[in-house]
DNA sequence: GTAATTTGTATCGGGCACCTATGTAATTAG
DNA sequence: CTAATTACATAGGTGCCCGATACAAATTAC
């Protein structure tokens, strides 16, 4: 719990982390899937129906940003908004058949790109990068 | 050069890093710096002055982008725009000495909440993010 | 049981950061 | 010298996110 890690080495992470997204981004200009609903997509895949605060603390983000990110991939099919038995304020985002199980064929769109690039490692660095994304997944979400 | 990766672990990936990204813009709500911002600086930081397009270039991102960028660096005394003595359109853009070596104080108020997180792993759990960080700027800048 | 408070979501308005398209000035090609 | 190109600035527009507020349902107080 010391501070094992330099500010400047935190620094050249923060900056590398801002421009290969960028990279990913202009490698696919027209996602049709915004970051946020994308997260959205992968909290539903991972943890089941979830409910809209949740899912603003999770990913993290406001409570209206995801009220709208749902609403668009309620109308694009890959969500069901179902009302909460247990509670009539809540509602309970369901992930559809058609996105559930692979997951959207848009998701895996930015994926494929992401892909592609760590495709241009060796196999051993790209394992490094995903373990590294696990363990800043760790990092954001302590479950 | 073969698909080494899946689609299902990029996504994975790149769903922890939207994630990541926004949980420490979270815990800095008024960087007073933006992502394009701090990456000039970085890359100025890194390479002496440069010239806009190629600022843009770099980063990525489109030469616009960068003009503002630089206007409120510059109003911020971080950077400096010179005439470029060899070509009369261009500019060079020169970190100022009060961001320079350091790096900007600003700057390092992200960084730093980033090495709080990365200083909950262990010493050797850092030091592979920060790996996997020098790997993903090679896949974005491949000097 | 009624009133007051709390909780979950929707809506409204706004702002920031980025883009494309275009304009202007300097350079290069012929 | 003229035309085409290049480097940057500016204008206009859009996407994505947030805070504040409104509303409905549930909970708590009495």
């Amino acid at each position: 719990m010391t501070a094992a890690v330099s500010e400047e080495a935190a620094l050249e992470l923060l900056v590398s982390l801002h421009r290969f997204l960028r990279t990913l981004r202009k490698a696919r200009p027209d996602p049709r899937l915004q970051p946020t609903q994308l997260v959205v997509l992968a909290l539903l895949a991972q943890y089941g129906p979830l409910r809209i605060g949740v899912i603003a603390d999770r990913i993290p983000c406001s409570q209206p940003t995801v009220t709208a990110a749902v609403a668009s991939l309620e109308s694009a099919g890959l969500v069901r908004r179902e009302p909460d038995p247990a509670d009539g304020r809540a509602i309970r985002v369901v992930i559809t058949e058609s996105s559930s199980g692979t997951m959207s064929t848009v998701a895996h769109s930015q994926a494929g790109a992401l892909a592609e690039r760590l495709g241009t490692l060796s196999p051993q660095d790209a394992q490094k990068v995903l373990e590294a994304g696990r363990l800043l997944r760790r990092l954001t979400d302590p479950d």
